[in-house]
DNA sequence: CGATTGACTCGTACGCTGTACGATGCAACT
DNA sequence: AGTTGCATCGTACAGCGTACGAGTCAATCG
């Protein structure tokens, strides 16, 4: 019978009830929401990454039972959709709309998405196999529009905006994945060792153990942007 | 009792039944075995995807009961390292040690990755997040060299390979999961044009429809090869 | 030769998962 | 007072990974 909530529409809003006119409580708050579900989805999923999550057990830390969420969410597909993109949100500058340095603006989103992700190591991997949320299609149209800006020709302008895309979802995803393992990270290199007549070049330079990942970042996206267009 | 299979090393190997010697069949092999399994288990994956892979349903498709399988598997986490891996092998181009056209090795070997990957939808966004196994290894120690060769100094070494690692990677995990939803991707361009005030610069490109992946790669492989070591 | 061993397979069982279904409580409106 | 609709929860079920122990059969040993 009851119809169920499934706002559909982005992840916030949709709280029904008005705010107390008089001075006394007119009707208690419902204890779950979907903003309450979600932000403690991202905080379990933090603590205990992807596998971490099951529907019971964030229900446990909200306080209710596991059938309670369903009023508020499809399915559990829905809160890694939501949890995901309520992640992404950015706040551009207010100067990128007038701002002449556009290869600034680029390089500020990008590092700031990157960040935005590496604080939350899950969402990296999740974020190339789950539908479009509008925070991350705002980032695609502001990339969009300030490639555009830049002068890189209409007929590049996707294949500049995926190229971008593919480099910044690469190094974090791989980012995320090695930053949790050092320990793997020793033993892989230790089993390098042993088998140093296999792999002698990466076996020598480490390439396992002391990698610059935020430099390698800087430096990559520097190469693409000097490709996509030049600094003239 | 039973002290358990668990080469621990590398995918194949390990049969240890002699061949018979004289006429008739000494010993009846046993029908399970690890490649057996590997090989299976990626068919599986091909067919039905992560999830799609069971360890009931792994046995049924090799006509065996489901805990076999642990005799010479430890559990489906290794399932899943083995069947990546064997996904991944590359023979490089006997010229390739000796080549004078460095870039062509490279890019020969990354198109091949990609287009392994590609093959097999499941493995790439896998890749980043397990063990680096021997065949993967195989390929970063042939980049290393090639960058090497290539004049790259050997402070940029580590910091070129993973870029070229993650953009491959990305640009991969990208492909395949876009190109397993094309219903989702004319919806969401769908839901893009319903909100064209929002985001009126990627929807007037058709970013979410017509993007022309293989070009894009190949472009972005160049302008990162470009910064990486200048063609002279 | 019978007894033993080790490689290999499988049936059963347990705890855990996502979630369908229906019952329940409660505020607001008719 | 009765009805409606939002919100919550208990129970139940099918399916999962895999621990455990029993079973089979060839090779080996005494």
């Amino acid at each position: 019978m009851a119809a169920k909530r499934s706002d559909a529409e982005s992840k916030g809003s949709g709280r029904k009830s008005a705010p107390p006119q008089s001075g006394q409580e007119p009707r208690s708050e419902p204890s779950l929401s979907l903003e309450r579900i979600v932000a403690t989805a991202v905080d379990l999923l933090d603590a205990e990454g992807v596998d971490g999550l099951k529907m019971r057990r964030l229900a446990d830390r909200l306080g209710s039972g596991a059938m309670s969420l369903y009023w508020h969410v499809d399915n559990k597909e829905k809160v890694f959709d939501l949890a995901l993109d309520s992640v992404l949100e950015y706040r551009a500058l207010p100067s990128i709309v007038a701002s002449e340095d556009w290869r600034g603006d680029i390089v500020h989103m990008l590092e700031d998405w990157r960040a935005s992700m590496l604080r939350h190591p899950w969402s990296a991997s999740l974020l190339p196999r789950r539908a479009l949320g509008p925070n991350i299609l705002i980032r695609l149209e502001l990339l969009s529009k300030t490639l555009s800006k830049a002068g890189v020709a209409d007929a590049d302008l996707n294949a500049a905006i995926w190229s971008l895309w593919n480099f910044v979802i690469g190094a974090t995803i791989t980012r995320a994945n090695f930053e949790l393992s050092d320990d793997d990270k020793a033993a892989a290199q230790q089993r390098l060792t042993g088998l140093s007549q296999h792999y002698p070049t990466i076996e020598r330079s480490r390439l396992l153990l002391d990698n610059d990942w935020d430099g390698a970042f800087r430096k990559g996206l520097d190469f693409l942007l000097d490709g996509l267009a030049p600094r003239q």
